[in-house]
DNA sequence: CACGGCATTGTCCTTAAGGACAATAGCCGC
DNA sequence: GCGGCTATTGTCCTTAAGGACAATGCCGTG
Protein backbone atom coordinates (compact mmCIF):
# COMPACT_ATOMS: atom_id res chain seq x y z
CA UNK A 1 0.00 0.00 0.00
CA UNK A 2 2.09 2.83 -1.12
CA UNK A 3 1.24 6.60 0.06
CA UNK A 4 1.52 9.38 -1.42
CA UNK A 5 4.39 11.09 -2.39
CA UNK A 6 5.02 14.59 -0.59
CA UNK A 7 6.71 16.95 -3.34
CA UNK A 8 10.01 17.64 -1.65
CA UNK A 9 11.26 14.42 -1.44
CA UNK A 10 15.00 14.41 -2.55
CA UNK A 11 16.44 12.22 -0.67
CA UNK A 12 15.95 8.11 -1.13
CA UNK A 13 17.50 5.65 1.02
CA UNK A 14 18.08 2.31 -0.49
CA UNK A 15 18.59 -0.81 1.93
CA UNK A 16 18.84 -4.57 1.20
CA UNK A 17 18.03 -4.90 4.53
CA UNK A 18 15.41 -2.59 5.28
CA UNK A 19 17.30 -1.80 8.35
CA UNK A 20 17.34 1.98 8.61
CA UNK A 21 19.78 3.99 10.47
CA UNK A 22 18.26 6.92 13.23
CA UNK A 23 20.75 9.34 11.98
CA UNK A 24 19.11 9.34 8.27
CA UNK A 25 15.78 10.41 9.18
CA UNK A 26 17.27 12.69 11.29
CA UNK A 27 19.21 14.33 8.47
CA UNK A 28 16.27 14.21 6.10
CA UNK A 29 13.23 13.69 8.10
CA UNK A 30 11.45 13.21 4.80
CA UNK A 31 13.47 10.86 3.05
CA UNK A 32 12.23 7.58 2.29
CA UNK A 33 13.52 4.16 2.39
CA UNK A 34 13.11 1.44 -0.05
CA UNK A 35 14.43 -1.95 -0.56
CA UNK A 36 15.87 -2.80 -3.79
CA UNK A 37 13.29 -4.81 -5.18
CA UNK A 38 10.72 -1.97 -4.65
CA UNK A 39 12.46 0.26 -7.20
CA UNK A 40 11.73 -2.12 -10.40
CA UNK A 41 8.16 -2.82 -9.33
CA UNK A 42 7.61 1.79 -8.41
CA UNK A 43 9.48 3.81 -10.45
CA UNK A 44 7.40 6.15 -9.26
CA UNK A 45 9.04 6.43 -6.31
CA UNK A 46 11.83 8.12 -8.47
CA UNK A 47 10.19 11.10 -8.86
CA UNK A 48 11.48 13.64 -7.29
CA UNK A 49 14.67 11.85 -5.90
CA UNK A 50 18.05 13.89 -6.44
CA UNK A 51 20.29 11.50 -3.78
CA UNK A 52 20.28 8.34 -3.65
CA UNK A 53 21.96 6.55 -0.50
CA UNK A 54 22.85 3.07 -0.91
CA UNK A 55 23.30 0.98 2.47
CA UNK A 56 25.64 -1.61 1.25
CA UNK A 57 24.65 -4.92 2.66
CA UNK A 58 28.09 -6.38 3.84
CA UNK A 59 27.58 -10.06 2.53
CA UNK A 60 26.91 -8.77 -1.24
CA UNK A 61 29.64 -7.31 -3.43
CA UNK A 62 29.49 -3.80 -3.53
CA UNK A 63 30.02 -3.11 -6.75
CA UNK A 64 27.50 -5.40 -8.02
CA UNK A 65 24.76 -3.56 -5.64
CA UNK A 66 26.01 0.04 -7.49
CA UNK A 67 25.36 -1.28 -10.17
CA UNK A 68 22.14 -2.96 -9.96
CA UNK A 69 20.82 0.44 -8.33
CA UNK A 70 22.20 1.84 -11.47
CA UNK A 71 20.18 0.22 -13.62
CA UNK A 72 16.98 1.25 -11.93
CA UNK A 73 17.69 4.49 -10.91
CA UNK A 74 19.59 5.82 -14.03
CA UNK A 75 21.86 9.07 -13.75
CA UNK A 76 20.64 10.25 -10.14
CA UNK A 77 23.75 10.58 -7.99
CA UNK A 78 24.16 7.85 -5.66
CA UNK A 79 26.48 8.22 -2.34
CA UNK A 80 27.65 5.10 -0.30
CA UNK A 81 26.44 4.46 3.37
CA UNK A 82 29.48 1.63 4.14
CA UNK A 83 29.02 -0.23 7.03
CA UNK A 84 32.98 -0.90 7.44
CA UNK A 85 34.17 1.55 5.42
CA UNK A 86 36.83 0.00 2.61
CA UNK A 87 39.06 2.58 0.97
CA UNK A 88 39.55 -0.04 -1.63
CA UNK A 89 35.74 -1.07 -1.86
CA UNK A 90 35.68 2.98 -2.24
CA UNK A 91 37.53 3.16 -4.99
CA UNK A 92 35.87 0.87 -7.09
CA UNK A 93 32.78 2.25 -5.93
CA UNK A 94 33.90 5.25 -6.97
CA UNK A 95 34.98 4.00 -11.13
CA UNK A 96 31.57 2.65 -10.99
CA UNK A 97 29.55 6.02 -10.48
CA UNK A 98 29.20 6.84 -7.30
CA UNK A 99 29.71 10.51 -6.23
CA UNK A 100 29.88 9.80 -2.43
CA UNK A 101 31.21 7.66 0.02
CA UNK A 102 30.91 7.48 3.89
CA UNK A 103 30.53 5.22 6.95
CA UNK A 104 26.43 4.77 7.43
CA UNK A 105 26.93 5.88 11.05
CA UNK A 106 28.29 9.87 9.79
CA UNK A 107 26.38 12.25 12.15
CA UNK A 108 23.34 13.70 10.52
CA UNK A 109 25.31 16.98 10.21
CA UNK A 110 27.20 15.20 7.99
CA UNK A 111 24.45 13.44 5.96
CA UNK A 112 23.55 16.87 5.24
CA UNK A 113 27.04 18.36 4.38
CA UNK A 114 27.63 15.49 1.89
CA UNK A 115 24.37 16.15 0.71
CA UNK A 116 25.06 19.66 0.21
CA UNK A 117 28.88 19.21 -1.57
CA UNK A 118 27.19 16.06 -3.62
CA UNK A 119 24.00 18.34 -4.93
CA UNK A 120 26.45 21.32 -5.91
CA UNK A 121 28.41 18.89 -8.16
CA UNK A 122 31.15 18.00 -5.59
CA UNK A 123 32.71 14.75 -5.17
CA UNK A 124 32.66 13.26 -1.43
CA UNK A 125 35.55 10.39 -0.81
CA UNK A 126 34.93 9.76 2.69
CA UNK A 127 36.88 10.72 6.18
CA UNK A 128 39.57 8.36 5.59
CA UNK A 129 40.85 9.12 2.10
CA UNK A 130 40.08 12.65 2.39
CA UNK A 131 42.39 12.56 5.24
CA UNK A 132 44.88 10.75 3.31
CA UNK A 133 45.02 13.18 0.40
CA UNK A 134 45.16 16.47 2.42
CA UNK A 135 48.40 14.51 4.04
CA UNK A 136 49.74 13.17 1.12
CA UNK A 137 52.51 15.30 0.62
CA UNK A 138 54.04 18.05 2.41
CA UNK A 139 51.81 17.71 5.51
CA UNK A 140 52.41 14.13 5.87
CA UNK A 141 56.26 14.60 5.62
CA UNK A 142 56.16 17.48 7.93
CA UNK A 143 53.47 15.38 10.10
CA UNK A 144 55.95 12.17 10.45
CA UNK A 145 58.72 14.37 10.83
CA UNK A 146 57.63 16.36 13.84
CA UNK A 147 56.14 13.17 15.47
CA UNK A 148 58.89 11.06 14.76
CA UNK A 149 61.77 13.67 15.92
CA UNK A 150 60.11 16.75 17.85
CA UNK A 151 63.49 17.10 19.77
CA UNK A 152 64.85 18.39 16.48
CA UNK A 153 62.68 21.19 15.79
CA UNK A 154 65.03 24.41 15.29
CA UNK A 155 62.60 26.81 16.48
CA UNK A 156 62.82 25.34 20.30
CA UNK A 157 66.80 25.20 19.26
CA UNK A 158 67.15 29.35 20.63
CA UNK A 159 65.26 28.64 23.91
CA UNK A 160 67.25 27.87 27.09
CA UNK A 161 66.23 24.81 29.18
CA UNK A 162 63.57 25.88 31.17
CA UNK A 163 62.28 27.63 28.31
CA UNK A 164 62.32 25.17 26.04
CA UNK A 165 59.98 22.82 29.06
CA UNK A 166 57.48 25.76 29.66
CA UNK A 167 57.59 26.28 25.40
CA UNK A 168 56.31 22.65 24.79
CA UNK A 169 54.03 22.47 27.91
CA UNK A 170 52.05 25.67 26.44
CA UNK A 171 52.53 23.83 23.27
CA UNK A 172 50.64 20.79 24.64
CA UNK A 173 48.00 22.97 26.12
CA UNK A 174 48.38 23.19 29.29
CA UNK A 175 47.49 27.18 30.76
CA UNK A 176 50.12 28.79 33.06
CA UNK A 177 48.65 27.50 36.68
CA UNK A 178 49.04 23.63 34.97
CA UNK A 179 52.27 24.07 33.98
CA UNK A 180 53.39 26.11 37.24
CA UNK A 181 52.07 23.19 39.21
CA UNK A 182 53.97 20.32 37.22
CA UNK A 183 57.01 22.15 37.28
CA UNK A 184 56.92 23.37 41.11
CA UNK A 185 57.29 26.79 40.72
CA UNK A 186 54.90 29.97 40.77
CA UNK A 187 52.73 30.96 37.84
CA UNK A 188 54.22 34.24 37.91
CA UNK A 189 57.33 32.47 36.68
CA UNK A 190 55.57 30.59 33.89
CA UNK A 191 54.40 33.79 32.16
CA UNK A 192 58.33 35.34 32.53
CA UNK A 193 59.26 32.35 31.00
CA UNK A 194 56.41 32.64 28.60
CA UNK A 195 57.37 36.53 27.57
CA UNK A 196 60.90 35.18 26.93
CA UNK A 197 59.84 32.53 24.64
CA UNK A 198 57.42 34.81 22.66
CA UNK A 199 60.01 37.45 22.58
CA UNK A 200 62.82 34.98 21.05
CA UNK A 201 60.38 33.79 18.81
CA UNK A 202 58.59 36.49 17.63
CA UNK A 203 55.31 34.89 18.48
CA UNK A 204 52.27 37.26 19.77
CA UNK A 205 51.05 34.75 22.12
CA UNK A 206 50.50 31.26 23.64
CA UNK A 207 48.32 29.97 20.40
CA UNK A 208 51.10 31.21 18.01
CA UNK A 209 53.77 29.79 19.93
CA UNK A 210 51.89 26.51 19.89
CA UNK A 211 51.54 26.66 15.80
CA UNK A 212 55.67 26.95 15.56
CA UNK A 213 56.60 24.15 18.30
CA UNK A 214 53.85 21.87 16.41
CA UNK A 215 54.95 23.29 12.91
CA UNK A 216 52.48 24.42 11.33
CA UNK A 217 54.10 28.44 11.33
CA UNK A 218 58.03 28.86 11.14
CA UNK A 219 59.73 31.32 13.85
CA UNK B 1 23.36 28.51 4.30
CA UNK B 2 24.97 32.10 4.36
CA UNK B 3 25.77 33.77 1.71
CA UNK B 4 28.49 32.30 -0.49
CA UNK B 5 30.25 35.20 -1.51
CA UNK B 6 32.50 36.08 1.26
CA UNK B 7 32.31 39.17 3.14
CA UNK B 8 36.16 39.46 3.17
CA UNK B 9 39.05 37.82 1.92
CA UNK B 10 38.47 34.42 2.23
CA UNK B 11 39.87 33.66 -1.65
CA UNK B 12 43.59 33.93 -2.56
CA UNK B 13 44.59 33.63 -6.26
CA UNK B 14 47.79 32.53 -6.85
CA UNK B 15 49.29 33.70 -10.54
CA UNK B 16 52.51 33.59 -11.40
CA UNK B 17 52.45 35.77 -14.59
CA UNK B 18 50.46 38.41 -12.24
CA UNK B 19 47.68 37.91 -14.73
CA UNK B 20 43.74 38.19 -13.64
CA UNK B 21 41.35 36.96 -15.52
CA UNK B 22 38.25 39.01 -15.00
CA UNK B 23 35.96 36.02 -13.83
CA UNK B 24 38.18 36.05 -11.03
CA UNK B 25 37.22 39.05 -9.68
CA UNK B 26 33.58 38.99 -10.71
CA UNK B 27 32.89 35.85 -8.92
CA UNK B 28 35.06 37.02 -5.29
CA UNK B 29 35.02 40.72 -5.62
CA UNK B 30 37.21 40.84 -2.27
CA UNK B 31 39.64 38.35 -3.06
CA UNK B 32 42.92 39.42 -3.04
CA UNK B 33 45.80 38.81 -6.40
CA UNK B 34 49.66 37.57 -5.49
CA UNK B 35 52.60 36.16 -7.39
CA UNK B 36 54.20 32.97 -5.94
CA UNK B 37 57.14 34.89 -4.82
CA UNK B 38 55.01 37.27 -2.54
CA UNK B 39 53.46 34.87 -0.33
CA UNK B 40 56.88 34.16 1.55
CA UNK B 41 57.63 37.87 1.95
CA UNK B 42 54.47 38.34 3.42
CA UNK B 43 52.93 35.59 4.94
CA UNK B 44 50.56 37.47 6.80
CA UNK B 45 48.58 37.66 3.48
CA UNK B 46 47.06 34.45 4.31
CA UNK B 47 45.52 35.26 7.74
CA UNK B 48 41.96 34.59 6.72
CA UNK B 49 41.92 33.01 3.34
CA UNK B 50 40.45 29.84 2.93
CA UNK B 51 40.96 28.49 -0.71
CA UNK B 52 43.72 29.21 -2.58
CA UNK B 53 43.40 29.33 -6.30
CA UNK B 54 46.58 28.47 -7.96
CA UNK B 55 47.08 29.74 -11.54
CA UNK B 56 49.28 27.18 -13.07
CA UNK B 57 52.10 28.67 -15.50
CA UNK B 58 52.17 26.40 -18.07
CA UNK B 59 55.62 26.68 -18.84
CA UNK B 60 56.31 24.81 -15.67
CA UNK B 61 56.16 21.33 -13.99
CA UNK B 62 52.13 21.58 -12.54
CA UNK B 63 52.89 19.69 -9.53
CA UNK B 64 55.99 21.46 -8.65
CA UNK B 65 54.33 24.91 -8.76
CA UNK B 66 51.84 23.08 -6.51
CA UNK B 67 54.77 21.63 -3.79
CA UNK B 68 55.93 24.96 -3.49
CA UNK B 69 52.83 26.87 -3.10
CA UNK B 70 51.82 23.81 -0.32
CA UNK B 71 55.42 24.84 1.24
CA UNK B 72 54.30 28.29 1.84
CA UNK B 73 50.45 28.00 2.47
CA UNK B 74 50.62 24.71 4.64
CA UNK B 75 47.24 23.30 4.85
CA UNK B 76 44.69 25.73 3.01
CA UNK B 77 42.85 24.35 0.56
CA UNK B 78 43.98 24.56 -2.82
CA UNK B 79 42.33 24.76 -6.43
CA UNK B 80 44.29 24.56 -9.52
CA UNK B 81 42.82 26.69 -11.95
CA UNK B 82 44.29 24.97 -15.53
CA UNK B 83 44.77 27.21 -18.69
CA UNK B 84 44.93 24.11 -20.95
CA UNK B 85 43.31 21.27 -18.99
CA UNK B 86 45.02 17.94 -18.80
CA UNK B 87 43.42 14.82 -17.34
CA UNK B 88 46.21 13.51 -16.26
CA UNK B 89 47.95 16.41 -15.14
CA UNK B 90 44.86 16.90 -12.65
CA UNK B 91 45.47 13.43 -11.29
CA UNK B 92 49.12 14.44 -10.25
CA UNK B 93 47.50 17.29 -8.72
CA UNK B 94 44.94 15.87 -6.45
CA UNK B 95 47.74 13.12 -5.72
CA UNK B 96 49.55 16.29 -4.51
CA UNK B 97 46.98 17.55 -2.40
CA UNK B 98 44.57 19.78 -4.88
CA UNK B 99 41.45 19.99 -3.62
CA UNK B 100 39.46 21.23 -7.09
CA UNK B 101 40.35 21.38 -11.14
CA UNK B 102 38.99 23.46 -13.32
CA UNK B 103 39.47 25.21 -16.42
CA UNK B 104 40.84 28.74 -16.04
CA UNK B 105 37.64 30.34 -17.43
CA UNK B 106 35.42 28.59 -15.76
CA UNK B 107 32.21 31.22 -15.08
CA UNK B 108 32.00 33.51 -12.40
CA UNK B 109 29.34 31.37 -11.33
CA UNK B 110 31.39 27.71 -11.51
CA UNK B 111 33.78 29.47 -9.37
CA UNK B 112 31.50 30.43 -6.58
CA UNK B 113 30.03 26.57 -6.57
CA UNK B 114 33.50 25.00 -6.44
CA UNK B 115 34.33 27.24 -3.20
CA UNK B 116 30.92 26.08 -1.72
CA UNK B 117 31.88 22.29 -2.94
CA UNK B 118 35.59 22.65 -1.63
CA UNK B 119 35.35 24.76 1.63
CA UNK B 120 32.13 22.06 2.48
CA UNK B 121 34.65 19.20 2.49
CA UNK B 122 34.11 18.09 -1.23
CA UNK B 123 36.57 17.59 -4.23
CA UNK B 124 35.90 19.11 -7.42
CA UNK B 125 37.35 17.05 -10.24
CA UNK B 126 35.55 19.36 -13.61
CA UNK B 127 32.71 18.39 -15.29
CA UNK B 128 34.64 17.52 -18.42
CA UNK B 129 36.78 15.62 -16.01
CA UNK B 130 34.20 13.88 -14.21
CA UNK B 131 33.56 10.93 -16.64
CA UNK B 132 37.07 9.73 -17.42
CA UNK B 133 38.50 10.41 -13.65
CA UNK B 134 36.25 8.51 -12.05
CA UNK B 135 38.04 5.89 -13.81
CA UNK B 136 41.12 6.64 -13.93
CA UNK B 137 41.26 7.36 -10.44
CA UNK B 138 41.31 4.50 -8.86
CA UNK B 139 45.20 4.28 -9.78
CA UNK B 140 45.92 7.47 -8.36
CA UNK B 141 43.77 7.30 -5.08
CA UNK B 142 44.86 3.59 -4.69
CA UNK B 143 48.56 4.90 -4.19
CA UNK B 144 47.47 7.30 -1.89
CA UNK B 145 45.75 5.37 -0.11
CA UNK B 146 48.35 3.06 0.13
CA UNK B 147 50.25 4.87 2.78
CA UNK B 148 49.26 4.20 6.18
CA UNK B 149 47.07 7.01 8.07
CA UNK B 150 45.06 5.97 10.92
CA UNK B 151 43.87 9.28 11.78
CA UNK B 152 40.83 10.61 11.16
CA UNK B 153 39.76 13.94 11.90
CA UNK B 154 35.69 14.11 11.41
CA UNK B 155 35.73 16.86 14.61
CA UNK B 156 35.20 19.61 11.78
CA UNK B 157 32.56 18.19 10.42
CA UNK B 158 30.23 18.36 13.19
CA UNK B 159 30.33 21.65 12.80
CA UNK B 160 28.16 24.70 10.76
CA UNK B 161 29.87 26.23 7.62
CA UNK B 162 29.65 29.44 10.11
CA UNK B 163 31.27 27.57 12.63
CA UNK B 164 33.97 25.40 10.49
CA UNK B 165 34.91 28.94 8.94
CA UNK B 166 35.93 30.05 12.54
CA UNK B 167 37.42 27.17 13.66
CA UNK B 168 39.81 27.25 11.30
CA UNK B 169 40.42 31.03 11.25
CA UNK B 170 40.88 30.31 15.17
CA UNK B 171 43.00 27.36 14.65
CA UNK B 172 45.49 29.28 12.26
CA UNK B 173 46.14 31.61 15.11
CA UNK B 174 43.93 34.45 14.99
CA UNK B 175 42.56 36.91 17.60
CA UNK B 176 38.61 37.43 17.73
CA UNK B 177 39.21 40.79 16.81
CA UNK B 178 40.61 39.52 13.51
CA UNK B 179 38.35 36.88 12.85
CA UNK B 180 35.15 39.44 13.16
CA UNK B 181 36.87 41.88 10.62
CA UNK B 182 37.99 38.83 8.70
CA UNK B 183 34.15 37.85 8.47
CA UNK B 184 32.86 41.36 8.42
CA UNK B 185 30.62 40.49 11.85
CA UNK B 186 31.02 41.76 15.17
CA UNK B 187 33.69 40.35 17.82
CA UNK B 188 30.83 39.16 19.60
CA UNK B 189 29.85 36.85 17.41
CA UNK B 190 32.51 35.10 16.96
CA UNK B 191 32.43 34.41 20.89
CA UNK B 192 29.12 32.86 20.35
CA UNK B 193 30.50 30.76 17.18
CA UNK B 194 33.46 30.06 19.40
CA UNK B 195 31.89 29.50 22.20
CA UNK B 196 29.79 26.58 20.63
CA UNK B 197 32.64 25.04 18.75
CA UNK B 198 34.11 24.68 22.05
CA UNK B 199 30.97 22.80 23.40
CA UNK B 200 30.34 21.14 20.13
CA UNK B 201 34.17 19.68 19.92
CA UNK B 202 35.18 19.22 23.95
CA UNK B 203 37.66 22.03 24.24
CA UNK B 204 38.62 24.20 26.52
CA UNK B 205 39.82 27.06 24.80
CA UNK B 206 41.41 28.19 21.41
CA UNK B 207 44.26 26.46 22.00
CA UNK B 208 42.98 23.15 22.52
CA UNK B 209 41.12 23.50 19.50
CA UNK B 210 43.82 24.48 17.49
CA UNK B 211 45.33 21.22 18.26
CA UNK B 212 42.32 19.66 17.64
CA UNK B 213 41.79 21.10 14.14
CA UNK B 214 45.56 20.61 13.58
CA UNK B 215 45.24 17.38 14.14
CA UNK B 216 47.48 16.87 17.56
CA UNK B 217 44.49 16.07 20.00
CA UNK B 218 41.67 14.19 19.16
CA UNK B 219 38.11 15.61 19.69
C1' DC C 1 85.75 39.38 42.52
C1' DA C 2 82.90 41.41 38.99
C1' DC C 3 80.00 40.79 35.15
C1' DG C 4 76.61 38.42 32.64
C1' DG C 5 73.21 34.90 31.81
C1' DC C 6 69.56 32.30 33.84
C1' DA C 7 65.82 31.20 37.13
C1' DT C 8 62.82 32.90 40.22
C1' DT C 9 59.16 35.96 42.10
C1' DG C 10 56.84 40.35 43.14
C1' DT C 11 53.23 44.24 42.09
C1' DC C 12 50.46 46.94 38.98
C1' DC C 13 48.00 47.32 34.91
C1' DT C 14 45.61 46.48 30.33
C1' DT C 15 43.42 43.62 27.37
C1' DA C 16 41.66 39.22 25.42
C1' DA C 17 38.93 35.40 26.31
C1' DG C 18 35.07 33.02 27.64
C1' DG C 19 30.66 32.21 30.21
C1' DA C 20 25.81 33.66 31.70
C1' DC C 21 21.61 35.20 30.09
C1' DA C 22 19.01 36.92 26.50
C1' DA C 23 17.16 38.84 22.32
C1' DT C 24 16.15 39.37 17.12
C1' DA C 25 15.89 37.71 12.48
C1' DG C 26 16.09 34.51 8.46
C1' DC C 27 15.35 29.98 6.58
C1' DC C 28 13.27 25.51 6.20
C1' DG C 29 10.43 21.57 7.04
C1' DC C 30 5.89 19.94 8.74
C1' DG D 1 2.22 29.85 10.28
C1' DC D 2 4.64 27.40 13.96
C1' DG D 3 8.83 25.20 15.72
C1' DG D 4 13.60 24.40 15.28
C1' DC D 5 18.16 25.57 13.80
C1' DT D 6 21.45 29.06 12.64
C1' DA D 7 23.46 33.60 12.58
C1' DT D 8 23.80 37.67 14.70
C1' DT D 9 24.44 40.99 18.57
C1' DG D 10 23.87 42.89 23.19
C1' DT D 11 25.33 43.62 28.34
C1' DC D 12 27.54 42.11 32.50
C1' DC D 13 30.99 39.64 34.71
C1' DT D 14 35.15 36.68 35.86
C1' DT D 15 39.39 35.10 34.81
C1' DA D 16 43.60 34.21 32.04
C1' DA D 17 47.17 36.29 29.62
C1' DG D 18 50.78 39.23 28.82
C1' DG D 19 53.52 43.60 29.41
C1' DA D 20 56.07 47.10 32.38
C1' DC D 21 59.31 47.61 35.86
C1' DA D 22 62.04 45.59 39.22
C1' DA D 23 64.32 42.66 42.57
C1' DT D 24 67.02 38.48 44.45
C1' DG D 25 69.99 34.49 44.15
C1' DC D 26 72.93 31.03 41.69
C1' DC D 27 76.68 29.88 38.72
C1' DG D 28 80.38 30.08 35.52
C1' DT D 29 84.01 32.83 33.21
C1' DG D 30 87.41 36.39 32.61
Amino acid sequence: MPSLIPASRKHLFVSSSGEALSRWVQAFPKAMLVQPKELRKDSALLAQIEIVWLYLDSGLPSVAQLAALRKKIGSIQVVILASSPDNDDALKLFSAGARGYCNAHATAANLKQIANVVLAGGLWIGEALMQRLLIATTGALAKVAADAAPSTNPALQTLTAREQEVARAVASGSNNKEIARALGITERTIKAHASAIFQKLGARDRLHLALIVNGHRSA
